[in-house]
DNA sequence: ATAAGAAGATAGAACGTTCTATCATGGGCC
DNA sequence: GGCCCATGATAGAACGTTCTATCTTCTTAT
């Protein structure tokens, strides 16, 4: 590998000038004259000159490096569609504007991990968090140090914190007004797990829902699930398991995931969806659309969120300010098959 | 940051003393007396010493990141479980090595990006490549200037080169063979796309089970399609504009996705599966389990070949000797509903 | 003619490590 | 008393950049 001296030896000129040639951006007062500038290039490609980042990140304090950070829980990254999606979408912008990513993860709820690698570690420029715990120590942290930082899904618990969120309320509210519509009052929530940020606001949007229509809410259709296919398969084992005057005949689900894994159970109960029982789901990633029948679920701007995190990340990290720090994104439905057909329409 | 010269003044020491104490592995002649080593280590916790590893890059040359590399199409990452499987189980062994991960990628068949980033870049200590395009210059390089590289699903165009393979072949005859087995002897297999280097091993291997049953391959039943759901969904509509008499009983789809969109375009034709026709994918990802009805696929230890290749690639990277420099992973069929009932048994 | 400044350049000090080479000191042994 | 060597230490040269401070010329306005 060819360094800035071994040019600048060959072209006889000095180490300033021939950096400033090739690396400089015309900052400072360096002044090099156009034949020097010829011969330092020509001598530049002859011994294949590129630049040393390491050696350049240890005086400029920047790598161009993003740390993507995922909550890990086994199989999180290879099988939930939401953290692949996110993470294209993130990935997408990185390239764009020419950063790179490095991935860490964080074991469980222990994001010690994170702290001891990717946080005090200046190899990275910023911290992308995906789904942290709620009142992240990681987050406060970066706050404190002033370390740039932004929260992926995340109930802000300060002014200060950066985070793109899609508006869950809202979506829960969607998905359970649509089955309202369709006639169904017996309706049942496969709820998120708990601790979750999306958990929680999905829940209170389908509470909503069913008060703005008149309904109390069967305390008993509340379903604890998950947002795992097994989450969603389970619960409506159990469900099932009741006697069936007690059923619903609508299920909102968790996830897409979870739906499926609904859906599946009821299959083997010699259910039918939607016939027998109305499904929708939630996330609406390109998995919905292959079910069957195809499900009905709350589009989140999975892909767009990323792309939006990066990009205030890089802004963060690069002295620009951030105009919104706190965006929420809007979500919408989009019906399918499996919440039956459309009855007001 | 607190740094080596700022806890040696404090602790009244020598910044190589410093560095022995806190850094070192003992490697060389540095002595420091026990005294002089708590005090070291007192004044240390106190500052909240950390090192910096770019620092430390800059002189050792090992970074302890390692690169990984995908083919870029737009939505392979968030699509393809095979992707992000292989990175499951690559990032599962990074981590375990207290390694770091850095994603690249390579946009379309134009690896010249990862040229310019990744591959010269001492940010990184050795590359893992996913599904390289055959011949691949990014390979040819890193053998010629010595850097640490290891292939994942590539047909090794030399004996240097490190790869790490599926029984391809194998994998096409155990799934037609299977279709055999339960009577079928029109059998049509959806091609994947050409030049990944898995695409022609399992339509050898697809071949070669029928010939081994005296079956003459049609050439008409020799589908392109390719490895993703919309590939397997118009391959079949196509298909089935043809005359019912040409058509096949089974179907041998190049992977699950593709599987399942063959699936849903039989479902448009009222055609069950497996009564009307069987079917059977390959790769067995988690998504192969939840299609309807589950998928028989054939299985590819795809999270294990991600592990395996980091452990390759940390070894080389260490110096250390590979033994098997081009290992081929067995598969295995894995039986489930889609292919029918199994007539020999 | 001369001061002022522009143009063209360079030396060398950082950045925070690792690690070789070198230097003291003191104890044991003949 | 002198020699050897173990023990405990340090200075300082790398690593490959960026960038401030400084030094020559040469032009040009007064």
């Amino acid at each position: 590998m060819a360094t800035l001296r071994d040019v600048a030896k060959r072209a006889g000129a000095s180490v300033s000038a021939v950096s400033e040639v090739l690396n400089g951006k015309g900052r400072h007062t360096i002044r090099v004259g156009q034949a020097t500038r010829e011969r330092i290039w020509a001598v530049a490609k002859e011994l294949g000159y590129t630049p040393n980042p390491i050696a350049r990140s240890l005086v400029t304090r920047k790598t161009g490096v993003l740390g993507l950070v995922f909550p890990y829980s086994g199989a999180f990254i290879d099988r939930n569609p939401f953290c692949t999606q996110v993470m294209s979408g993130v990935f997408e912008e990185v390239v764009r504007e020419r950063y790179n990513l490095m991935l860490h993860t964080a074991l469980g709820d222990d994001w010690s991990t994170v702290e001891e690698s990717a946080l005090l570690d200046p190899r990275v420029d910023g911290l992308l968090l995906v789904l942290p715990s709620p009142h992240s120590p990681v987050i406060a942290r970066c706050l404190r140090e002033g370390f740039p930082c932004v929260a992926i899904v995340y109930e802000p618990d300060s002014d200060d914190v950066y985070t793109v969120n899609a508006d869950e309320f809202t979506g829960g509210r969607l998905a359970t007004e649509h089955l309202l519509e369709l006639g169904h009052w017996r309706i049942a929530h496969l709820v998120g797990t708990p601790g979750i940020a999306t958990t929680e606001p999905r829940k209170q949007g389908y509470l909503a829902a069913l008060a703005a229509a008149g309904i109390q809410a069967d305390p008993a259709l509340l379903v604890p699930a998950g947002f795992d296919w097994q989450n969603g398969y389970e619960a409506i084992r159990t469900l099932l398991e009741r006697p069936s005057s007690q059923h619903p005949t609508a299920i909102f689900a968790a996830n897409d995931l979870c739906a499926e894994g609904a859906m599946h159970a009821l299959r083997e109960r010699g259910l039918r969806v939607p016939e027998d029982m109305a499904l929708v789901g939630y996330d609406d990633t390109w998995f919905a659309t292959m079910t069957h029948p195809p499900l009905t679920s709350v589009y989140m701007p999975i892909y767009e969120m990323g792309v939006l995190a990066a990009q205030m990340l890089i802004a963060l990290v690069e002295g620009r300010e951030v105009a919104d720090r706190q965006p929420v994104l809007p979500v919408r439905l989009s019906v399918r098959e499996s919440s039956g057909p459309i009855s007001s329409y």
